[in-house]
DNA sequence: TTGAAGCGATGCCGGATCGGCATCAGTCTC
DNA sequence: GAGACTGATGCCGATCCGGCATCGCTTCAA
């Protein structure tokens, strides 16, 4: 799929969660986990922080949120 | 890299020729074609016609390069 | 305070994808 | 018809992706 890296970001940023992201996503928590890292990486910054309940956007993660969203809505 | 495909794709759009934009893009030709088919298989219809001089946008793929673009100016 | 539960991260592995080299088939030019 | 040029394809190694099992850490209830 296109866009697949921008797809996880979003729904992982609408779930607060890896996890529950994975869940919907029909995919591993794990490979979900490093998807995101090498997002990050590619992007140079980290996009969430992480704590022991979920994850939050960092403000980094904000703005690229709002990118991808527009992105993504364009794909369609 | 993120979005590869579509500046993969707005390479061979400029140019014209899958050679040239490989060449642009320091891989092979022969990598880039394969790429232009994904897409194509991906998009669910061809983006370019074939011809002996190099290849040429369908109006699906000039539709295509338009949201393509829009789409890699934001990722900057 | 301790043990269980829940979260993301990571080691390992198999399968898929990517990219390069060599080569093919088709087309154009002379 | 010969040579040059284009994209397509067979083959192969390198890299990436995803799943399973498990780890370390935090939280929360007993």
């Amino acid at each position: 799929m296109i866009n697949q890296p921008l797809r996880y970001f979003a729904a992982i940023a609408r779930h607060g969660s890896i996890r529950e992201a994975a869940e919907e996503l029909h995919i591993a928590q794990s490979a979900l986990s490093r998807q995101i890292q090498k997002l990050e990486e590619d992007f140079g910054a980290p996009l969430f922080h992480r704590h022991a309940r979920g994850v939050k956007l960092t403000s980094a993660g904000e703005i690229f949120l709002r990118h991808a969203q527009t992105n993504l809505r364009q794909i369609e």
